[in-house]
DNA sequence: GCCAACGTTGGC
DNA sequence: GCCAACGTTGGC
């Protein structure tokens, strides 16, 4: 099983809602390297869900539950997206400062290129991040 | 096909 | 609000 790391805006999407809807499905993703990892995803992966911009913390984890398909909102055609579920909060927001003060976390997508929605996240850093945020 | 200009994201 | 990183666009 990989796991995962995707990040919403709050005020945008934020994992109040996510767990409202139970499960959405995540469009509107529009970069390349962000769609490859949402290629390479496989039903059953969880993935940390994180706020950015607001809050800057990794607040809780999801569930693939479909795996990559075309995106109805990419009027181009070239992008997918993939369905997702609400499985459990942190019981401790784990935030970016955190990540950024262990040298364990160091080589995450997150902080390593910003930018970057979706990216992978290794067996070590979702323990790692798992212990720190209580669950 | 190169590269400058521009737009967007996201941390600070 | 600023700026760095980086992706995309368009002229040549």
């Amino acid at each position: 099983m990989n796991h995962w790391l995707m990040k919403s805006e709050p005020g945008a999407w934020s994992w109040d809602q996510m767990v409202a809807a139970r499960t959405t499905n995540w469009s509107g993703v529009r970069n390349n390297a962000a769609a490859l990892h949402m290629k390479h995803m496989r039903r059953g992966d969880l993935a940390f869900f994180y706020h950015s911009n607001e809050g800057k913390e990794i607040v809780g984890i999801l569930e693939i539950v479909k795996e990559y398909y075309p995106d109805p909102t990419d009027e181009a055609g070239r992008f997918g997206m993939v369905d997702v579920k609400a499985v459990r909060p942190l019981k401790t927001p784990v935030t970016l400062a955190q990540i950024k003060a262990d040298p364990l976390l160091k080589n995450l997508p997150l902080v390593k290129q910003s930018r970057l929605s979706v990216g992978p996240v290794d067996k070590k850093s979702w323990k790692t991040i798992c212990r720190l945020g209580g669950v």
